[in-house]
DNA sequence: GTCGTTATTGAAACCGTTCCCATTCGACGT
DNA sequence: ACGTCGAATGGGAACGGTTTCAATAACGAC
């Protein structure tokens, strides 16, 4: 009935007997007390080793006091370019420190949110990153009072005292506006997602209504659920444009947001991009390509995942500072979308 | 020194011992034979198991038995869009069947794909997804032998004799070519990356070769390496346009190459876009964004993904029939860039 | 020649769980 | 009353490693 795997792959009691020492020795011969060994007896169990194509099982070591060289990572939502890039340098550092990913994508649904959190504890994951919603606080609590190195990136929660990865917002925000303004734009619009409490929608709302009210410009913020009711942002946009405050420029809050004002200016009309500015954090593939060029504050998104990954690993090795905050910033790329605001 | 977690968790003895059972029956609590419990008995060990807040450990009863709930994927770039879908897909179907995904991302790298695979085996993985250029036939085909199940993803491997899911390459190449066809364009090329071997571009310049004549339109192919060398696909494109064989249009054999392919349109000038036709395999979210909105082939990713795991699924179930292959069909989706052939 | 010391090595316990097998007990057939 | 059987339960080996601790050998020093 089963595939019966031919050979049933080696253990380390085969390659003990195969090269005539004490399965004890060749346990030795990986890890640190590998010194203890003699010359010859090291030379033996390595024959052994090539010879059978020995690989010592992770999981059966992980037992008993070896660690599973597991990181967990819970993403709310794989598909957003955002959070790939940072799996993608978080899977980099990993390399680099020894661990392999474990990677549960929630779907923003925090139901599963809360199962794949019990699945990774009973894979005894030695560290967890965390961008998600935030909704599910107290298993997140109880693991992190259990002492499992966490790491939150991109956004913090309240009651939930741990490492936190995430770009600089207020800097971020402050560079797009102060671009926009010099480029002659006096009036701008923030879109934005649903706050809800996300701590980095919550930052880069405030320093927008701050550096905006320092610059001197026009400014409001519109939140709207990005569901498929694309209609209500296209009203909202379409409104704004006929206010006819120009020279007017619109601020995205992510990449989401960006890629839906694009589709909301393309279907408002092919002049829509004269007729405002755009710039959006996030920089996207494509960005180049749309309209004039949009102009973007991209995240270091690789480096955001790797410094989660650092963070996580000096906890493990033992550290037992507060709480630290890594914060990145972000970089400005100029594109047609906000060249001088001749756009009257 | 170590962060010594509070209270070491909690194992199955903990709760035989708290519900005055043997640790056999709380084993059996979970798994097939819970069946055999008896009612008092299965209440008395759920009471316990809710007090200590018991979580079995995946790992340990891994060891003897039972299986790891581990499956592999070996991916060879991440942050390719195709790339993402698929995993998500992926991801999506293991949840389903109670699997969790170790994704190892090689980065087009083959000595990091051995090393991977080495890691994947060392975690006793169930079964293994593969997607990557296949230079590393060798490791791949021990794996195979030693009776892991394993699926390809996108491309078969020649002498790696298993499962494979992908594309129906030629119904997606007619598709595309019959509507330029109907749109009256009569001079087509098609632009891949480097053959190379890899069968899914094999079986699309095929398929384009033969397509194309049977339509009876001038056709050829542009095959290039599409590092950062931008040069030369903007150069081989303004020469086939200067060629001036109107209505003319490009097929463009993957999303990467659709990307390379706008920008360097846009390098152009801007009316390139007007000067020739333009339909993609793979779609991108930006499509309907660039130039009159990029018509594309839409193949069906996660389809492709959750097909994959469902392969592994029937052979870690048992099953030994001969490999097969899974073959999805690309659907076709219409914008600007194809519409009538004005273009003359 | 005896003793202490250090450098190597191995035996056995242990990690948390599953699985094989023995045991108990009541019911049932004869 | 006795043997048989099935259902329910528990005891202990096993899984593939790590780790603790004891044992042995080699080597100077006295």
């Amino acid at each position: 009935m089963s595939p019966s795997r031919s050979t049933p792959r080696p253990t380390i009691i085969d390659v003990a007997r195969d090269a005539g020492v004490s399965k004890t020795s060749v346990s030795r011969y990986f890890g640190a007390e590998r010194t203890l060994l003699s010359e010859s007896m090291r030379s033996r169990i390595e024959a052994s080793i090539t010879r059978l194509e020995f690989r010592p099982d992770r999981i059966a070591s992980s037992l008993r006091g070896r660690k599973t060289g597991l990181i967990g990572m819970l993403v709310a939502d794989l598909r957003n370019p955002y959070t790939v890039a940072m799996v993608h340098g978080a899977e980099l550092a990993c390399r680099e420190r020894g661990y392999a990913l474990l990677v549960f994508n929630t779907d923003n649904d925090d139901a599963l949110e809360r199962r794949h959190l019990d699945i990774l504890q009973g894979y005894s994951i030695e560290g967890l990153i965390i961008n998600t919603r935030g909704q599910n606080l107290m298993p997140l609590q109880q693991s992190l009072a259990s002492g499992l190195p966490m790491v939150l990136v991109d956004r913090h929660m309240p009651g939930l005292e741990c490492d936190m990865v995430g770009l600089d917002n207020a800097h971020a925000v402050t560079l797009a506006l102060s671009h926009l303004s010099e480029q002659g734009f006096q009036h701008v619009m923030l879109v934005t997602e649903p706050v809800a409490g996300i701590s980095s929608r919550e930052e880069r709302v405030a320093a927008f209504d701050v550096e905006a009210g320092r610059l001197g410009l026009g400014h409001q913020v519109l939140e709207l659920e990005l569901g498929d009711n694309a209609e209500r942002l296209d009203r909202a946009v379409g409104a704004w444009l006929e206010r006819g405050e120009r020279p007017q420029a619109l601020l995205s809050a992510n990449g989401v947001v960006t890629l839906a004002l694009c589709q909301a200016l393309s279907r408002l009309g092919a002049q829509s991009f004269e007729r405002a500015g755009l710039i959006g954090i996030d920089e996207l593939e494509w960005c180049s390509l749309v309209g004039p060029g949009i102009s973007t504050i991209a995240q270091p998104v690789e480096a955001i995942g790797a410094q989660a990954v650092e963070r996580l690993w000096t906890r493990i090795e033992g550290a037992t500072d507060a709480p630290c905050q890594v914060v990145l910033e972000g970089e400005l790329t100029l594109r047609g979308s906000t060249m001088a605001a001749v756009r009257s």
